[in-house]
DNA sequence: ACTGCGTGGCGTATTACATCA
DNA sequence: CGTGATGTAATACGCCACGCA
């Protein structure tokens, strides 16, 4: 089951700019006036049934210091606009957070809210992925590894009476089945009795679509590294 | 050019509240 | 109806970049 890693990166919603069309030009006083607006101040225009007050009915200061804190559940058709908005940009400038607020009848400190809380959600999902991936990534290593040892094993259990090889490199006699391990590839490579036949097994080789996307996705400069050795 | 300061934006952790099973 | 879990708006705080004197 490979996670390709393009289901990762397809929560990365575009960042294509197209430009704020909607958004008007402010006098700067009109800008001013919306600014200086209180956090907890309902905005003008804005409907009372949206603002929940919690459980106090006093919404002048409370005793205990500090405003009573309102909870606003943005509207579907708000949070439909904001989607809408985070999907062309995750973030704001001055002007186009002003227009947002406008267009959606709050307070620019909350469209900023906004935005911030939902960069938030949305690494936190990504990051959620990731793990899953990781965690996948991580049984089939785990996998792969105990049927390479299985093989070792089936290998070692074929090396019956040794008769003598001779070593192309030393000249000097060799077990007639070896294992040999590539310190740059990792190739295990077995010289069985049947002279000059030999099994290679590599780890990209057995899953070659978990190497690919693991080196590309998590940059896995080692498989990397392992592959572009592999005329070795 | 360097420095200190104020400001604004952002990320992150946390809190507080609403909603639902 | 009370309660715990979950989602999310809002707050707090620290860091960084930038402009300015």
């Amino acid at each position: 089951m490979a996670v390709s890693p393009s289901s990762i990166s397809s929560l990365e919603l575009t960042m294509s700019m197209p430009g704020f069309s909607s958004s008007p030009s402010f006098p700067s006083s009109e800008v001013c006036a919306v600014k200086d607006l209180d956090i907890n101040q309902l905005p003008s225009g804005a409907g009372e049934e949206e603002w929940i007050t919690a459980g106090m009915e006093d919404e002048e200061e409370s005793t205990n210091g500090g405003p009573p804190r309102k909870k606003l559940r943005l509207s579907k058709e708000q949070s439909r606009l904001l989607e809408e908005s985070f999907r062309q940009r995750h973030t704001l400038n001055p002007r186009q957070k002003e227009a947002l607020a406008l267009q959606l009848k709050l307070r620019p400190r909350q469209v900023e809210v906004w935005f911030q809380n939902r960069r938030a959600r949305s690494k936190l999902k990504q990051t959620e992925m990731e793990c899953e991936y990781l965690k996948r990534w991580f049984g089939s290593l785990t996998e792969q590894n105990r049927r390479l040892q299985r093989e070792v094993e089936e290998l070692r259990a074929l090396k019956v009476g040794p008769p003598t090889v001779i070593s192309p490199h030393s000249c000097e006699p060799l077990p007639a089945s070896t294992l040999t391990m590539c310190p740059s590839c990792e190739r295990v490579t077995t010289t069985g009795s049947d002279k000059g036949s030999t099994k290679t097994t590599t780890t990209a080789e057995a899953t070659p679509t978990t190497a690919a996307t693991l080196s590309s996705k998590v940059g896995a400069p080692a498989l990397q590294s392992r592959q572009s050795s592999a005329a070795c």
